[in-house]
DNA sequence: TATAAGCTCTCACGTTACGTGAAAGTCAAT
DNA sequence: ATTGACTTTCACGTAACGTGAGAGCTTATA
């Protein structure tokens, strides 16, 4: 779909669209050659959940962190729009029987009290607004920038779970079999729920982890010297399994 | 009334109040010596019905229009906001359909197994499809996804320009000389912004371009079967560099 | 009565989330 | 080949405040 298209369909305009874009809120595929903006289908879903955050009061800035949150579940807050919609056309509709109560007493030279004319116009406290910050608004960008891709909770926790128990075998030996048993989770894992690797791929991974300096870092909150150690245990595994 | 107690009653900030004064949208008399801000009874019932257009969607020049306005008539605006109401409402039916439909999508979505690998991963149905790609290129995306690794315009200057250039030998053999020099820039390239790949990873990394849909369909956008011309030729280099 | 704490004032620049052309390239149909 | 509808990227403009800074006003308490 293209940029119009999207718009329209949503209700936004071409530019708030780029401003997405520009902001990397939403950032649709381009035609290399043209430039020409392309918007999927899950594009679309998550613009969706961008303008519900929108409609909650947070803004831009906040919203890329709530999608990038390791916490965000897609699911939930689709459920809890659900819920918000429903809740909101009751609202409208009340506040529609009260506009026409104030047009009827209107028309008949009645006075209506303040009270009654501002019911269901409230929108000083918005429950999901609340709802919502307490579920999403306090993630860390850096743990969302982490995780950027949509990994669970679930899978993150497995993660972190493989990282400690490495962790505890720091003083041993990488090539024991207690770290080869540990490595091979981390493999079986990183199988099962991202790509599959060959065991060179796999090694190579592994001599990411030192080189790369950005991976040491993040890998060494788990323990001093875990990338290292992370990476000899995957050469090793490799090796062996070639 | 002073600004303060009259912004914490109403729930704005005082910056605000101070805005609609200086705009002539709601002016309160001030003491000529001090210039002290006081709000009177009639003062409140506008700031009222200032707010009550405002949670409505007008602007503040649309709001002091109207209630300048000497045509103004609350009753045509009731009506217009009742004409609103029915609208909105009717907005919100639609886009509470539009969830139900997307909820079910993503419960339904359950039973694809084919893809399962690439759970939250699979980037023909990932909106950070475009981000990630921007962002690592197409190297082994999983893992750097889970670092803030930065990828400059430049260098996806530069990625853009190889890939065009093998996409203008499509007709030739992988295995020419051409293709092979121009695919060494490739790896070349790789070597210098990403990782370090051994002839053996980059033969792992070209046969992933064409099992793997989501790098195939990436690539193939500069040119059709460009990931398979890839592949061949980085096998090839493997070959010729191991 | 002094003095500090707390409110208030007026600049005036900053920010967010876009709006609005302008100039140039792209697409589709005549 | 041309036209008209779309698209792109600058780049400046705008609305509705936010956010201090610096200075004056008010009031409770010593």
């Amino acid at each position: 779909m293209k940029v119009n298209e999207v718009a329209k369909l949503v209700g936004i305009s071409v530019r708030t669209l780029h401003h997405y874009d520009e902001i990397g809120l939403l950032r649709p595929s381009k035609n290399p050659y043209t430039g020409y903006r392309t918007y999927s289908d899950s594009d679309l879903t998550l613009l969706q959940q961008i303008l519900f955050f929108k409609e909650l009061g947070f803004s831009l800035k906040k919203i890329k962190e709530i999608i990038n949150s390791p916490e965000y579940d897609q699911l939930e807050a689709l459920k809890m729009h659900r819920k918000m919609l429903v809740d909101k056309r009751e609202k409208f509709d009340l506040m529609l029987q009260t506009v026409d109560q104030t047009i009827e007493a209107k028309e008949g030279g009645f006075e209506m009290s303040n009270q009654d004319k501002f019911k269901g116009f409230d929108f000083s406290e918005n429950p999901y607004e609340d709802e919502a910050r307490e579920r999403w608004g306090d993630v860390k960008v850096d743990e969302a920038k982490k995780n950027a891709m949509g990994i669970n909770n679930a899978e993150q926790e497995r993660m972190n779970d493989i990282y400690r128990k490495l962790a505890e075998l720091l003083q041993g030996d990488p090539k024991s079999e207690e770290a080869q048993v540990a490595i091979k989770e981390w493999y079986d894992f990183l199988n099962k729920n991202f790509t599959t690797y060959t065991p060179e791929m796999f090694q190579g991974l592994g001599m990411m982890y030192v080189q790369d300096e950005r991976f040491q870092k993040n890998i060494d909150q788990f323990g001093e010297g875990l990338a290292q150690f992370m990476s000899e245990a995957m050469v090793e595994f490799g090796e062996r399994n070639k």
